[in-house]
DNA sequence: TAGCGAATGATAATCATTATCACTATCATC
DNA sequence: GATGATAGTGATAATGATTATCATTCGCTA
């Protein structure tokens, strides 16, 4: 059985705090800026059990996992290649038509990832 | 410029003769079996100047990457995440919505990745 | 109060991937 | 044919995110 500890309390209230995509080290970071003195293992075993438990939402990208407030409704996510900003959108479409997909082929969904990968609007301008 | 070395050519016939989605030990593995002797390195740049020249596809799992053929026309993937099994599928519609998000954002996008967790139809059947 | 399961923290280990570096192959040009 | 430029190779060290280990500690319940 998971427990909401201290340490992952603090955890949760870093994250739950703002609307960035963290990874274990910049949560480490923060929590050094607070004074809040945490192992980089219990960081990591932290953002696992809160994920488990829906607390927060993660995000594998291709380098790491990022983690993000839960409290928001479901979206993807685009990220831009040049300046590696994390974008959010929305589109029940896309989400309709995988169920789709998934059922045709009798496959029982447990959960998805989108990443659109591309060029930001404020990158896609400084373009040469 | 990129070379299409023996090497390279090597590693691009094993992944053109099978429909499996290689990493690099994989690949590295098949090409002793065949005698072929080429350092880990060498297959690992092998594999990305491959993918860079669009001779062969990668995608980006949670722990490693892996290649699969690219004469093959685009799709996506659903993920057994009981046995691993890696199936394809097509779905037009939601590269149009993909496109449609980025449009109203200004995003240019340069690719995409959507991956669909779950239990394929075998593991289903098994599940308790 | 003792005992149990889970968590913690320091640190070592893992594992895919990349960097380094000395050397070689290819190819155009002198 | 020799020379240079450029890219590739292979062995191995290094990197970086994450996980495992293990002794210790915390919070509970019997």
């Amino acid at each position: 059985m998971q427990k909401l500890t201290a340490q992952r309390q603090a955890i949760l209230d870093i994250i739950n705090r703002s609307d960035k995509h963290w990874d274990a080290d910049e949560v480490a970071f923060k929590l050094k800026e607070k004074g809040i003195s945490i192992g980089i293992a219990t960081v990591y075993r932290g953002l696992a059990a809160l994920a488990e438990q829906g607390l927060i939402e993660s995000i594998q990208l291709a380098d790491k996992k990022r983690y993000e407030r839960a409290d928001k409704s479901h979206h993807d996510h685009l990220i831009c290649t040049e300046c590696g900003a994390i974008e959010e959108f929305c589109k029940p479409e896309i989400e309709t038509l995988q169920d789709k997909v998934a059922a045709e082929r009798g496959f029982k969904i447990q959960g998805h990832q989108l990443l659109l990968f591309g060029l930001c609007i404020g990158c896609k301008a400084g373009e040469s």
